[in-house]
DNA sequence: GAAATCTTGTTACATATGTAACTAATCTAC
DNA sequence: GTAGATTAGTTACATATGTAACAAGATTTC
C-alpha cells in the first residue's frame, strides 16, 4: 500500500484519531457486550476484577493507576463488585483510609471464567495478522502511547 | 522487541483491546479538549461538523453513516449546531422526512481554523514514526477494523 | 386508495460519567 | 502535640449518553 499523502485538507474517515477512536469503540463494546450479558458486568469492574485477578491486595489507588481509571470509577466499580460479593475490602492495617481489595471465592469464579471469552476476543481481533504484524502492531502502539501525552488527572 | 508469547493469563496492560482503548482515550480527549477550549465544540458536534465541511448538504441519514454516530447522537449534535447558527437545515424537496445539512459562513469558519489544528493533533501523534511506520499502522488498522465485528446499529 | 410497513428524525427517560466538594486519616513543620 | 497540608476514598450534582417510544412522511401491498 502506497503511503498515504496529507495535506492540508481533512478526511474524517482517514483522520488517525478518529479511525482509533472507531477501531477502540467497536472493539471495546463487542467485549462489553459479553461480560454485561454473561456476568451483568461493565467494562469497569471488568477491569477492576482483571486487576485484582493477576494481584490481590491492591488498594483503589494501585488499581486507578493500573486500569486507567480515575478514582472515582474505581470506587464506583468497586462498591458494586463489593455489594454483589464480588471482592472484599480489608482495612490497610497502617493505614485508617485506605483498603487491600481482594477477589472472593464467588469474584475468582467469574474471573476465571471471563479471562478465556477476554482472550478470544483479543484473538479474534488479531486473528488476520502474522506474527510479524502482530510485532509490528505491538511495537507502533507503543511509539503512538509515548507521542500521545496522557494528560488526564487519574488520581 | 520479541514476539509476545500470549498464554492462557490475561494481563490487563498487554491485552490489545485495552491497550486499543487507553491509547484512543488519550489521544480523542486531548483533542476534544482543543475544540471545548477554543470552540466550545464537543467531539460529535466537530465530526458533523468535519463531514459537512468534506460533503456539504448531507442528511442526517448520511452523516451518522459517515462518523460512525448513532442517529440520535447526529440528531443532538446537529441541533446544537443550528442553535449556535453554525449549521443550516433545508429540508429536502422530495423527501419530507430529511433535511440537508450545509455550514453557515460562520461554520465554515470555524471549521477552517480547526482543521489546522486537528491536523497538528495528529502529526504529534505520528511524530515519532517513520513513513513506512505509517504506512504499516495505516494497513495494520484497516486489518484490525476488518476482525472487529461493527456489531453496533447505528441507524 | 387504504392499511400496513418502513424510514427519517426527535423526544423522553433512565443510567452513566465527569467534576468538584467533601470526610477522614496521615504526614509535615514547628 | 497541634495547625496546616496531603492523601485515600466517597458523595453530590450537573451533564452526557443509550435505549426505546414516538411522530410524520414515504413506500409497498393488495
Amino acid at each position: 500500500m502506497a503511503d498515504q499523502i496529507r495535506t492540508g485538507a481533512l478526511t474524517l474517515s482517514e483522520f488517525l484519531p478518529y479511525r482509533l477512536s472507531v477501531l477502540s469503540n467497536t472493539v471495546s463494546s463487542a467485549i462489553a457486550e459479553t461480560y454485561r450479558s454473561k456476568f451483568g458486568l461493565n467494562i469497569w469492574q471488568w477491569r477492576v476484577m482483571a486487576v485484582l485477578g493477576e494481584a490481590p491486595g491492591l488498594t483503589a489507588r494501585d488499581v486507578a493507576g493500573r486500569t486507567a481509571m480515575d478514582k472515582v470509577a474505581v470506587s464506583r466499580a468497586v462498591a458494586a463488585l463489593e455489594a454483589r460479593g464480588l471482592l472484599q475490602r480489608e482495612v490497610h492495617p497502617e493505614d485508617g483510609r485506605a483498603a487491600h481489595l481482594t477477589l472472593t471465592a464467588q469474584g475468582k469464579k467469574i474471573y476465571t471464567e471471563i479471562v478465556p471469552l477476554a482472550l478470544a476476543h483479543e484473538e479474534a481481533l488479531l486473528a488476520h495478522l502474522t506474527p510479524s504484524e502482530l510485532s509490528s502492531l505491538e511495537r507502533l502502539l507503543d511509539k503512538l502511547a509515548g507521542g500521545a501525552s496522557p494528560n488526564r488527572k487519574l488520581w
